[in-house]
DNA sequence: TATATTAATCGTAATATTGCAATAAAACAA
DNA sequence: TTGTTTTATTGCAATATTACGATTAATATA
């Protein structure tokens, strides 16, 4: 199939999936990190730092952007990129709340 | 493709994708969580509790097995799973180190 | 206006993921 | 041994993802 059944889970559960997805790509994580290190961005420079070409790049932006995660202006020719500070607030307490689940005292295997 | 350049990447970010991966789908959101309420568990439970077919719900524990998230034994006919706190904690302190990266104060656009 | 620069989009190929029916394997029970 | 229960594996179909060349769109500059 290729198609999860979103359907049968909670909206919870759904959230927590896209947002781990946007992380389940090493160049999204490496975009986000560059994003976080020089705040002030353009699709070039990430190119040139990560070395997939720019239609690539330019597709990993677009996901970010679709979910929130990141947004850009029009400078010129060129578009500034940047993280987006609510939705990664709230991303992180969606995660963060996942993550912290209260481990067993005792294993059961 | 559908192939990640992994090699172009960090060890680091590679193994944040990779643990944001396993949590990139509904089902395997909804099997930890699970997991971490019962404590206790066979693969049966899960496939009452999430409602997908149980070759589907073995392929989703084999994948976090795979990763170490969680563990099983062997319990007469049936298997115990459970989660890997060690492997766990590991991935919660690489995770939440990504996720605790400081906003910068001012947004650039 | 013509040209350069930059990023987005289109089209396509290759690979990965998801889901399940059918079947196999393992352990127990009668 | 034979059947029952439970989980794993196999095989396959459908869809998603990743990557990039070619092209387009938009803006700036000469």
């Amino acid at each position: 199939m290729g198609l999860a059944k979103t359907e049968i889970f909670t909206d919870s559960q759904n959230e927590i999936a896209l947002f781990a997805k946007a992380f389940g790509h090493p160049a999204r994580v490496a975009i986000l990190q560059h994003l976080f290190k020089i705040n002030t961005c353009v699709c070039g420079d990430l190119v040139d730092e990560i070395g997939l070409a720019q239609p690539t790049i330019s597709q990993h932006l677009k996901e970010l952007k679709h979910l929130g995660l990141i947004k850009g202006s029009v400078e010129g020719t060129s578009v500034c990129y940047c993280i987006n500070p609510e939705v990664w607030t709230k991303m992180k307490v969606v995660m963060t709340e996942f993550l912290d689940q209260d481990l067993p005292k005792t294993s059961c295997c």
